[in-house]
DNA sequence: TATTGAAGTTGAACTTGTTCAACTATTTTC
DNA sequence: GAAAATAGTTGAACAAGTTCAACTTCAATA
């Protein structure tokens, strides 16, 4: 089953009756992304929210001095939104890229207000799954506040190994926050 | 009316009866902190979770350097808590003080489990604030990566004017992450 | 297979921010 | 109102991280 992920996915954080289990899955398409494809571009506006069923994703902007500023990489069981942008229609100002050929399901907008009204225990499992990603950025925050570039990389390295392997250096290093020359001389250090 | 702010609030974020807006305002108690009292030390469990009326907080960890890290400041009409250990019910690594004498409108752990059953369109209401709350964090940490220390402050002191007139250089410069000494150095330059 | 382009490496000079220490306000507290 | 603690300032030496440029390595593609 194609949606068997996402079922496992719900089940972990919130109890939906199998009738539930059903109508919730029965709004996400499955989509194929290539490589290097994006699904959202800066500027567009977030028509979508997909989980990641295979492969794995870049979310990153491009601030005013060019510089590229990857806020997550979201790999199989991940989600994929600019929140904001979807929330309130409005450009978005993240870009989502495949950084290899990947599946996602997908909802649109207008089928996820939807399945707010017709699944209300969606709300929990959507609050809580909120709650969870809201300790991970305010982790995220003390972290660069109080480790050195080499400690973030450390971090990053052994607690999602998965995802550092398909990572170039580039990309590793603007999630960071680091220039990929000085991500470079790190490892060479260590 | 003691609740006015916080259904003031509530009316932002979701549409309530009228029923519902007095029921979920029974949830909560008010209660008054003094200047530089705890509401919340790291070691604790989080058993509630507070509503600011009047006065400001200061939400920071201390790390294993010894430095104080500030996650937020919370004033008038913002939310005090520890998403993490009032969920899991772990011990906190937050700390909340008071920075001037306040007043919270608190509820606690049992009654918000409560309040989500008897008022489901709670969940509506905390999932919005969560979503939002979500994008707040993204673009903390896409300015903590792509502006500078003196870039960050301005953007400080002209987006929370009503906030950063209230903290002492030590408290501002805990929530950039830079040290005293350097906001001292950045303040004569401008 | 040759060619292009992108990714990684290295070094030197530079900028940003830290550390420590000494000093000067400014608050708290008794 | 004096004493003590806390907050802010400044400078000098230092460490962390950037920039730029040149070079190497690897992967993609014609």
């Amino acid at each position: 089953m194609i949606h068997d992920l996402l079922l496992n996915h719900i089940n972990k954080n919130a109890k939906f009756s199998k009738v539930e289990q059903e109508e919730f899955c029965r709004f996400f398409q499955k989509k194929a992304i290539l490589k290097k494809q994006f699904i959202l571009e800066q500027g567009q506006v977030c028509k979508f929210e997909g989980f990641v069923t295979k492969g794995c994703f870049r979310i990153f902007t491009i601030d005013k001095k060019g510089n590229e500023n990857t806020l997550y990489f979201a790999a199989k069981d991940w989600w994929l939104m600019d929140i904001d942008s979807f929330m309130n229609h409005k450009p978005s100002e993240l870009n989502i890229q495949a950084l290899e050929d990947s599946e996602v399901l997908i909802i649109t907008q207008k089928d996820k207000l939807t399945l707010y009204d017709t699944i209300p225990n969606a709300e929990k499992l959507f609050r809580i799954m909120f709650q969870k990603s809201i300790v991970a950025w305010q982790r995220r925050i003390i972290r660069n506040h109080s480790l050195t570039a080499k400690e973030r990389y450390s971090h990053f390295i052994t607690n999602y190994p998965e995802i550092a392997t398909k990572l170039t250096d580039r990309q590793t290093s603007s999630y960071l926050g680091i220039t990929h020359e000085f991500l470079s001389k790190i490892k060479k250090q260590s």
